[in-house]
RNA sequence: GCGAGAGUGGCGGAACUGGUAGACGCACUGGAUUUAGGAUCCAGCGCACUAGCGUGCAUGGGGGUUCAACUCCCCCCUCUCGCACCA
């Protein structure tokens, strides 16, 4: 039987060399960070995680990621500040805290302990002693001191609205856990109930979140994007339109007010109040199963389902005031009352929707702009033409171009009294309240006869109840709790009800970055100084997943604690870079399809700079990441190989000077000649783009150099220095990636000073300078033959050689030379 | 349907402002060393034809601009992501 293998054999220690530098970093507290006016500062900042019970692959790469920036920027010189902490208030916590029958609080800190711990052993930079935790009262007191000050400035109300509540489970549930119109736990149907909330007046903001993503430069335009379709502003016009035989007024929203003449019906919202008209009429019985049919009907829909357009007429008419037409008003199954006014204009000759609406119920179609190159005719119109054009059959504004129209329809509109220009968003406000347990609690007081209090700011913190904890009925304990919510009111002092909500977890997460400045202030939530130090963030990175919710939120609360006069940045992120996702075998890592990567495992048998170095070097951050085991394998190898280098070389590169010889061979001089060009080509692709994967693969190429230049090198002629200095960049260049390996074999080689507070390396051009060039002779465009020469060659000698050249003057053979293009130092090409 | 991004060897991925396509790594093949190796080292490795020197052909497909196109322009196909009756 074959003996055990050794475990490691082969390779280095890298349990024994991480932990010992990680014992130094932590004991050492060498990362951190401190203000210091008279320093750059360098905020960078990865999305902190939900601590879910342990990181997964996705947190290495995104967190890998963000270390080599910070150390790099370290090297650079930079004052950096890199925290982390806790998302840690959330409902996942509820569910783990019923399962394993345990409160949400311990699972949730029992979490961050294992976390941490892990995020430890990767060796991650981070200033620990700014580590927050959301459900750290010390934190959210603050975020319920921001609520009162945005309730008094008129930023959070309370309104009734439509939720997904579950009758079983006796819980709104939030949209992603309605599973097919079931509740994804007890799979009853889920039904829509009018309940109260809070909201944030996110919409006021709407136009500088939209106009602000025009300078945010260093974002993705992917992400800027899917913001500015998020906030969706449209520009347009209200028009009233009277409703015949009574005092309404029917008010719609179009961004075509030059189509106006066109309207030959009406389309409301099955939730629209002017439906209720209906109810005296002979349609009566009709529209009332239609609104019931089609608010059922809407909460089944697959989100990718196209329904059948429908409507009814509700048995009224009103009057268009452009045109004095009468038109019969509908209510319809495609109108959604959350945009606009909830109610629409019906124009089929120029809105697909309202043309499909108008063949089917047989409505007349007006064609009121025509197209400059042909003439519609409403009789015979096959599909609506929704493009601009020039107006006909729109009484004084014929003639006019849609552009033109829309302003002069807009303002005669405004001038008779019955419109005006309006701009809309798609945006809405944003609804925080969660009838959860595990949040932070909403600071305000409910009072029978004085109304809604806020909680007074001396009484703040309120804090979560320990004493409860999550059952199985699904309700939030506190809504049950009387010790929680009996309280007195702060107006009159009679009794009153604490509100049992608690805040959407996103509002945490939408300002600990700020936070980070100053975990340790107590004299309010942010500190001012600390805070403008060190913000904005400079570079920010995380999944896209959160592309528009976090970070629009984020956006929000800045431009609201700015306002607040908290801090004075406009915009929280300068920088964003958003990571791809890790997949194995093409699919997403989960537990269903059996894929998961353990990164406990890899550590234990690669290491951490390991996993840190495939992770980074299998793609760059911004795509997919394609994990593959065999890539770790040869990840290790690399490492495993500079290790074997230095371990037998290690007395030469302790002696070797510093200082390089004037008059190097030739090899040395190549050797010395690559170690300055990797540090120029890394030293690019760490600054431009983060391109981690081509800067590993040119210190691949400078070891690779070195160690086949040491290996043929019998005669061991080449110089010392020359090596060393190859070894030194290399372990400079990869330390913001492989820091614990590098830290080692740096005090290896026989530096005193520590790695850690080593600058970057920087190159000599004239060093990088290269002796020899290739330049590719071309013979009507085809590679025919190469020159080496010198890189001070000019044009016309360069244009001599080629036609001299053996190769070039067969090819060419005895056509004709039309041309000779010429590159210079690159190529040249023979046109024959 | 709309919007954005992407398509390069067996695989992950390189290629600066149009100028040697395939860096680096993985896998694979042959060899060396070894009791053995899943350790290490050396060599090869886009496809086709060729004994070889070579010569064609190749960056999703088709056209175009150019001395020269992965790169620029037009059309088409496929995939990924986001939005989806937004009036």
């Amino acid at each position: 039987m074959n003996p055990v293998p050794q475990k490691n054999s082969g390779r280095y220690d890298f349990a024994f060399i991480e932990d010992k530098w990680q014992r130094h970093w932590l004991t050492q507290n060498t990362f951190k960070a401190s203000e210091d006016s008279a320093r750059r500062k360098y905020y960078l900042l990865e999305m902190f995680p939900y601590p879910s019970g342990k990181i997964h692959m996705g947190h290495v790469r995104n967190y890998s990621i963000g270390d080599v920036i910070a150390r790099f920027k370290r090297m650079q010189g930079y004052n950096v500040l890199h925290p982390m902490g806790w998302d840690a208030f959330g409902l996942p916590a509820e569910n783990a805290a019923l399962k394993h029958d345990t409160h949400p609080a311990k699972w949730t800190y029992e979490n961050i302990d294992y976390m941490k711990n892990q995020l430890q052993r990767m060796g991650f930079s981070y200033d620990w002693d700014r580590e927050l935790a959301t459900c750290d009262p010390e934190y959210y007191r603050w975020e319920q001191l921001f609520f009162i000050k945005m309730y008094e400035k008129g930023l959070v109300y309370r309104k009734m609205t439509t939720v997904n509540w579950c009758e079983s489970c006796q819980t709104v549930l939030a949209n992603e856990q309605v599973i097919d119109g079931q509740c994804w736990r007890c799979d009853n149907q889920v039904l829509p109930q009018d309940m109260h909330g809070w909201f944030f007046r996110i919409t006021d903001y709407a136009e500088e979140l939209l106009a602000e993503c025009d300078n945010l430069t260093g974002w993705p335009e992917k992400v800027l994007t899917m913001q500015r379709n998020w906030i969706g502003k449209s520009i347009g016009a209200e028009i009233d339109f009277p409703v015949e035989n009574t005092d309404q007024v029917l008010k719609i929203f179009t961004t075509r007010p030059d189509t106006i003449f066109g309207a030959t019906f009406m389309s409301l919202a099955p939730e629209h109040p002017l439906v209720d008209l209906s109810r005296h009429t002979s349609q009566a019985e009709q529209v009332a199963q239609f609104v019931s049919r089609t608010k059922i009907a809407r909460k089944q829909q697959k989100p990718d389902e196209e329904i059948e357009k429908e409507g009814v007429f509700i048995g009224h008419y009103c009057i268009n005031p452009f045109s004095g037409d009468r038109i019969p008003i509908y209510t319809a199954n495609f109108v959604l009352m959350e945009y606009g006014t909830g109610a629409v204009m019906a124009v089929p000759a120029h809105d697909q929707r309202d043309f499909e609406f108008a063949r089917k119920y047989n409505l007349p179609v007006k064609v009121v702009v025509q197209p400059r190159d042909k003439q519609l005719d409403s009789e015979t119109l096959l599909e609506a033409f929704e493009d601009t054009g020039v107006l006909a059959a729109s009484a004084q504004f014929d003639g006019l171009s849609s552009a033109e129209a829309k302003i002069a329809i807009t303002a005669f509109a405004a001038e008779q009294g019955f419109g005006k220009g309006m701009t809309t968003y798609r945006l809405r406000d944003w609804g925080i309240s969660r009838q959860r347990y595990w949040g932070t609690p909403i600071p305000m007081i409910h009072c029978s006869t004085c109304g809604v209090q806020p909680v007074p700011e001396d009484d703040l913190p309120v804090i979560l109840p320990a004493d409860a904890k999550p059952d199985s009925s699904g309700s939030s304990p506190l809504h049950s709790l009387e010790s929680f919510y009996k309280t007195l009111c702060p107006a009159c002092g009679e009794e009153a009800r604490r509100e049992t909500d608690t805040m959407d977890t996103f509002v945490e997460s939408s300002w600990y970055f700020a936070r980070y400045a100053c975990p340790d202030f107590t004299d309010g939530p942010l500190d001012r100084d600390r805070v403008n130090y060190w913000l904005p963030v400079d570079q920010y990175i995380g999944g896209v997943e959160h592309a528009i919710l976090h970070l629009l939120y984020a956006r929000f609360f800045t431009k609201v604690l700015r306002d607040l006069d908290y801090l004075s940045t406009d915009e929280p992120f300068k920088n964003l870079l958003t990571q791809g996702m890790v997949i194995k075998d093409g699919a997403k890592m989960s537990k269903s399809k059996g894929n998961v990567v353990d990164p406990n495992k890899l550590i234990e048998e690669f290491g951490a700079d390991t996993v840190r170095l495939f992770s980074l070097f299998a793609a760059p951050p911004e795509k997919d990441l394609d994990w593959s085991n065999k890539g770790v394998e040869g990840a290790s190898r690399f490492l495993n190989r500079v290790h074997r280098f230095v371990e037998s070389n290690r007395e030469m590169l302790t002696s070797a000077p510093d200082q390089q010889a004037s008059n190097l061979n030739e090899k040395s001089r190549a050797l010395h000649r690559k170690t300055h060009q990797t540090i120029r080509k890394v030293t690019r692709d760490l600054e431009n783009d983060f391109h981690f994967n081509t800067a590993i693969a040119a210190v691949m190429e400078l070891v690779n150099l070195l160690l086949s230049l040491i290996s043929e090198n019998a005669e061991n002629d080449i110089a010392p220095a020359a090596i060393k200095e190859a070894v030194d960049a290399t372990l400079l260049l990869l330390a913001p990636m492989t820091p614990h390996f590098c830290s080692e074999l740096w005090e290896i080689t026989g530096h005193e000073e520590l790695l850690e507070n080593q600058s970057w390396p920087t190159f000599n051009p004239e060093s990088a300078k290269d002796e020899e060039i290739i330049v590719v002779l071309q013979v009507n465009g085809k590679v025919r033959s190469r020159l080496l020469v010198s890189p001070d060659i000019g044009n016309d000698e360069l244009k001599e050689l080629s036609l001299l050249d053996d190769k070039v003057q067969k090819f060419v053979g005895n056509k004709p030379i039309k041309k000779v293009i010429v590159v210079p130092k690159k190529l040249v090409n023979v046109v024959a």
